[in-house]
DNA sequence: TCTAAAATTTAGTTTAACCTAAATTATTTT
DNA sequence: AAAATAATTTAGGTTAAACTAAATTTTAGA
């Protein structure tokens, strides 16, 4: 059998992918950062990681890390629980989107492929969680996902909101109390080059976007 | 801040409770062999938790352990969580009593005391779960249980099933073959001195059972 | 290109929770 | 009451996953 995926391994891969995904390189400070966990410790784990059979990430000294084929698929599997479970927190339980995600980051890693299946299955094999995030389906294949940054439309361009990439309650209290949440139609006004706020139609509020928040929120051209 | 309760740890008090509460002392041997742990480990441990601050349990050397006021509301508050969840993935998964055990047991020390308020709510506060046994209050107080062994009633007199104090998953699934789960009525038709055996009609059934199934059925008389 | 700063790794500890083997204490049997 | 057996504890490891301090390597700036 292959190394016991304990939790902390769980939390490795899930935030090497992260990483990698957004196009960034898994370093060992970007982990350690990611993590909270000092730079030695990520160096540690790196190694082992790499060592274990099957191994589970590609690793070259003083260069970042990569997943490999089983690295990957474990992540999934992870990344798959948590945005289950998110979309389950807010359907059944009546959690709101700024809730889930610490609810979720715990429960990730201890549910069984059975109760993965039960939940997916009673709510219909959900292709997003509440955020708007693809759902990794039950083959682990991650849905190609075709939003942009909303910092890179300008003034005359409309949209719709797919996902919104934050788990800080505050942040995404703040969102929806602005409609900025999946689904929303949006309309750019205005755009600074200076400090690259975007002004914004939603709904029928007019507000302005600071880049901390436009990268953040991703949309499809309409 | 009082000592972090791992999940280790919670998983010894919760075994010291099950054993205290059954009439028998929780010795070094017989939590080993609850938790699966050795001895020594177990030792280990236990000095541990006795001088946490505040102490979790009390004990004396080769006398057994008993849980203090503090360990015994951390014990509750594990066991709640276990019998709201097996109770929950019953009614809302579709779960049957054989299954929920396992999973319970792994989810019960990473919920959130909202997520366990919420799935209390959502159910109607049940008094017990799906095996019949009482489930600690909101407040951590353990209702007291009025049922008696089947085991120890004879022929003539009848009774429903309150409880089912077993986890194996074949035994229940035995059991419920046989419609002895909690709410079913049952007479005693005959008594065997020799080996315990007794003879019940339940529903139209007429089956003998030995004492290792009648000393976990516990029931009231009717 | 050399040097300062930043990133990363090495070396050596720590803590939690387990283990086995051996020693000790308690209990039961003859 | 002594001897045998059972229960428990002591002693000394192990493993996983973290840490700090120091050394090294890489990158970037003057």
């Amino acid at each position: 059998m292959g190394t016991a995926l304990t939790i902390s391994i769980q939390d490795y891969l899930k935030n090497i992918y992260d990483l990698t995904e957004s196009g960034e390189n898994a370093s060992t400070n970007a982990l350690a950062a990611k993590l909270k966990i000092s730079a030695p410790s990520v160096t540690g784990m790196i190694k082992k990681l790499s060592t274990a059979k099957p191994p589970l990430v590609e690793y070259q000294k003083h260069q970042g890390v990569t997943l490999t084929k089983h690295g990957k698929r474990a992540a999934l599997e992870v990344i798959r629980h948590h945005r289950l479970l998110e979309m389950w927190l807010v359907q059944t339980l009546g959690y709101s989107w700024d809730e889930v995600h610490e609810e979720a980051e715990r429960l990730e890693h201890v549910i069984s492929e059975d109760f993965e299946r039960r939940i997916a299955a009673a709510m219909g094999h959900p292709e997003r969680d509440p955020h708007g995030e693809l759902i990794p389906t039950e083959d682990l294949e991650m849905p190609v996902d075709e939003s942009t940054p909303l910092s890179a439309l300008r003034p005359g361009q409309t949209a719709a909101i797919q996902r919104v990439k934050a788990s800080d309650p505050k942040l995404l209290r703040h969102l929806e109390e602005l409609s900025l949440v999946p689904g929303a139609q949006i309309e750019v006004k205005d755009y600074s080059s200076f400090d690259h706020n975007l002004t914004i139609k939603a709904g029928k509020k007019v507000i302005v976007l600071g880049l901390n928040i436009t990268s953040k929120i991703f949309i499809e051209e309409s």
